[in-house]
DNA sequence: CGTGTTTCATAGTGATCATTATAAAACGAT
DNA sequence: ATCGTTTTATAATGATCACTATGAAACACG
């Protein structure tokens, strides 16, 4: 054990070299579960998608679930920065337009699955995986807490009404993200979800 | 084959009785799949909620996704009925802001599963049901065209302003109800989700 | 070259999946 | 009571599920 973690941390090749490149097979994972979410992704389909066999992806990356959330990870990215980008917006108005554009290009992307893989992947399941469906709800609740912050901060610095209801306001952005996924997933054009998201804009005072 | 026709036609019972009431077995399937989407939704568990054999199961419903189908239509009810409340309400505006309230209602139900079934069982699933996504995701195509319609028909009649975005807020009403779908998932409560609704109708002209 | 270590590939594990074959049970009609 | 019909219940079908036991392959090191 004392070997293994001073060969790990030395950076020195011991045994067979490994066959696969761990970034862009859990790329290909999240590809998988964005597209088909967690429950309809097989192993077997994953297995094939990231180029490893079964047993290379347990090594790797544990069992399905600690796979999923590993996956999950890279999709959504550090959500301190999601703060800060929305702390460091001219306005919470600005940063809710950005984060609803953002997301209509995201979820319309070319080369990726249609709609949000957060809000999609674990949009329902069996009880066994209900634990997934906490973690998916947890970051959107992170997300519109940041916001709600954001907006009351903009209340008391006159940049916002003090009636602005900032309960509402960033209820209806994650609310709106989520719902422009399932539009995208329905085969809405970016073109067309663009001015759904404007139109939402409209809610503000 | 004849006779079985006219027997069922007639109403006459012939036969060991039936040990099930359809419109019960079918309503607990529904309140299954709504749960936990279609493919989470096994047939083991669908025999024990319906009360129902398999065999019975396929003798009355055919295989699970005729069964889906079916219990959707009960969950949806007849889309021609939705023409209807749209186009009898008093404006556009007030069709959508109903909708969106009776949404919120439906969504957070005491007696039934979080969310709408539309939005979360077909959220995703494999490469063979997406036929059922397809199915869903017409139902959300015809009530966001019936919207669309009417409020094209209030900017006509000088309820709306000429210079509306029809297309923008019947989008924004419909991904609004699905996105307020996910936020009662994640277990908002009815007043916060009712909030957020109001929040969406100040989009309106 | 031989040894230790790690990963690879194959082939399995039991469990569960949707679906169905089989036959007994329960009825009306004869 | 027997027959035809329909539904019941049990048990099985092959397929696929997540997961793993096993052993060979491929490297660094002595």
């Amino acid at each position: 054990m004392i070997t293994m973690k001073h060969v790990e941390e030395s950076g020195a090749k011991i045994g067979r070299p490994r066959a696969f490149d761990r970034d862009l097979a859990l790329s290909s994972a999240m590809l998988v579960f964005w597209e088909h979410g967690f429950e309809a992704s097989s192993m077997s389909i994953l297995s094939e998608k990231m180029k490893m066999n079964a047993p290379s992806i347990y090594a790797a990356f544990g069992d399905k679930k600690s796979l999923f959330l590993t996956a999950l990870d890279l999709y959504t990215g550090d959500v301190t920065e999601i703060k800060k980008f929305i702390d460091s917006a001219e306005t919470a108005y600005e940063a809710s337009d950005q984060l609803l554009k953002q997301s209509v290009v995201r979820f319309t992307g070319r080369s990726t699955p249609s709609g949000c893989m957060l809000a999609s992947s674990v949009a329902s399941g069996s009880a066994e995986a209900a634990d997934l469906q906490e973690v998916a709800a947890k970051i959107r609740s992170k997300i519109e807490g940041f916001l709600r912050t954001r907006i009351e901060f903009d209340m008391r610095n006159g940049q916002l009404p003090k009636t602005t209801d900032a309960e509402g306001l960033a209820g209806l952005t994650i609310g709106t993200i989520q719902g422009l996924s399932v539009l995208a997933r329905d085969g809405a054009s970016r073109k067309k979800l663009l001015r759904i998201a404007e139109t939402a804009m409209l809610a503000w005072p």
